[in-house]
DNA sequence: AATCGCAACAACCGCAGGGAC
DNA sequence: GGTCCCTGCGGTTGTTGCGAT
């Protein structure tokens, strides 16, 4: 029987205050990260580990980036949710300052419904055939030529066939113009000895001195935004 | 001004993975 | 190899804010 992971009785449950917040800010700069389970008692906070370390990660951290997700990271989403799927901390890992919980909430809140207009099953990424789509949807960034509206389908992931076919498919001719989920998948490179894929900053050009790796690595581009990371971790 | 409905976001819950013993 | 514990993930629910009526 596992036990539970804090003790329900006496923890404080719902929004934090200002003052549980500034409890927990000032414990992790003291002490840093880890050791969530006896974090609460330590901080002196009545709440679970569980809890603490997900307003830690999701609200209160430092390099959070706040506001509006910009064009380019719509269209990442996107594209990463295609080869993807949830995998809501692996496709926030190549957004920076972005949480899985953020991006996930963004892609239910916004993204889906985005794609569902333009005619687009967001579970695979497929146009649904019969189905009209909601032209008002394209006027969402209307300065922006390569968003995910604009530009065209152009899907070169040899290992992403429901995106192939989406791209491909004659019944989709008249979309091509509306939906751009350009996947250039290239390998295998390093980026100077930056194996370790987590927390590394988004590439904001091409990666210079690319070296053979040992492992493959498969890079998706999005326009201006460059990002890799083992095929281990997309395919397992 | 009140209230209703919906969208967006914050937080919770259960489960799985992985390390330590 | 089995068990326990901690951590992280993803689905879901709860809360809040805002626009429409």
């Amino acid at each position: 029987m596992r036990k539970p992971c804090c003790d329900k009785d006496g923890t404080n449950k719902g929004a934090w205050s200002k003052h549980e917040d500034q409890k927990l800010i000032d414990y992790i700069t003291t002490h840093g990260e880890g050791c969530w389970r006896s974090l609460p008692k330590a901080a002196g906070l009545h709440r679970c580990g569980k809890s603490c370390r997900l307003r830690w990660i999701n609200y209160l951290r430092p390099d959070i980036k706040r506001g509006n997700f910009g064009e380019d990271e719509e269209d990442l989403i996107i594209k990463l949710h295609a080869l993807l799927g949830n995998r809501w901390s692996l496709i926030a890992g190549r957004l920076p300052g972005r949480t899985d919980n953020e991006v996930k909430n963004y892609w239910n809140s916004h993204l889906r419904k985005k794609l569902i207009n333009l005619g687009i099953d967001p579970n695979n990424h497929k146009v649904n055939q019969n189905q009209n789509y909601d032209h008002s949807a394209t006027t969402t960034h209307p300065h922006n030529s390569h968003n995910i509206i604009s530009g065209s389908i152009n899907a070169h992931a040899s290992n992403s066939d429901e995106t192939s076919a989406a791209a491909s498919s004659d019944n989709n001719h008249n979309r091509k113009h509306l939906i751009n989920l350009d996947l250039t998948i290239a390998f295998p490179y390093s980026h100077h000895n930056d194996h370790h894929h987590d927390h590394h900053p988004l590439k904001e050009t091409e990666p210079q001195n690319k070296e053979p790796l040992n492992s493959m690595e498969m890079e998706v581009s999005s326009n201006n935004i460059y990002t890799t990371f083992p095929t281990l971790i997309l395919f397992r």
